[in-house]
DNA sequence: GTCGACATGTAACCAGTTACATGATTAA
DNA sequence: TTAATCATGTAACTGGTTACATGTCGAC
């Protein structure tokens, strides 16, 4: 009920597709696998988890440990298969701006130097030019390489 | 009282310094300035500017008009100032996590075609290089720009 | 005996978005 | 007459972070 699930909620469905994992697991996965471009803190993983049972979308089990504190194993259901897939083929929503910080205080760095106030803003815009070039140079790449994969399928 | 500000207000701060504005006008500011690395809503800027002026770095006066509504107009004080510079002076805090839907959807693109499931994975990291890669270039062309501009100001 | 890994969670707080609410003036 | 601009704000909600709280086991 209540709408979508948010980003987050299916970063972790999407973690567990890799298989079953606990909390804990997904805390320390979230670092090595997705952390470069989303990190959501251990205690928002461990909120997220129970809601997803709720919604069906996981199902959970304990597994009691001698040497170790008992865990909570979570594994994703049919009905959460379905869910990411559904939202893996939905239209990316018009992208937000990425916030940054560096930027933000480069753009004011006139304040502390006085003359020539457009020096510092023309700064960040140059780093947006940049970084546009990359996107485009990465996208180019990402094509090549689908084009590669098909012709390898279709071989 | 109660710890330093958030960086959106220090935005809004640093707007105040191009000389006084309401918070329509900031609003729109905003778009056309900061608005690459840094959109505040609208509300979150009309929910500021008490509070600024509350600490005395900011100072409000209204503007009656005839045939507009009437409005706000807040001025950057000296403490204002002060703070600011402060801001841009402190040492910019270690870089959070730029969160990308985009990749965060791309990540889990195998599961939509199945096979050779670390493909997807793999584009981000190929995102990773080039954004980094831009990075490094855009970082040399400011210290350049910087090092010109130093020696005009020796000559 | 001290530190890191294992393991789970809650509580308090902070920041931000979306939608609602209102209403005059002016240009096309 | 319709839409955009000017102008200000509140309310409800969502999402996220930081700090707190607890305790065992194994390695050095």
């Amino acid at each position: 009920m209540s709408g979508g699930l948010s980003d987050t909620e299916f970063a972790v469905l999407g973690l567990l597709t890799f298989g079953e994992r606990s909390g804990y697991d997904l805390d320390k996965l979230t670092r090595r696998s997705i952390g470069y471009f989303w990190r959501p803190a251990k205690s928002k993983i461990y909120a997220i988890l129970p809601r997803l049972v709720e919604r069906g979308l996981a199902e959970s089990m304990i597994v009691t440990q001698e040497k170790r504190p008992d865990k909570q194993l979570y594994k994703i259901t049919r009905a959460g298969e379905r869910a990411l897939r559904a939202w893996l083929d939905s239209p990316k929503p018009v992208a937000r701006v990425a916030r940054d910080g560096l930027l933000l205080k480069l753009f004011f760095g006139g304040h502390a130097i006085d003359r020539d106030a457009d020096f510092f803003p023309y700064l960040t815009l140059l780093h947006g030019l940049e970084s546009t070039r990359a996107t485009i140079t990465w996208a180019d790449h990402v094509l090549k390489l689908l084009e590669r994969k098909q012709a390898h399928a279709r071989a």
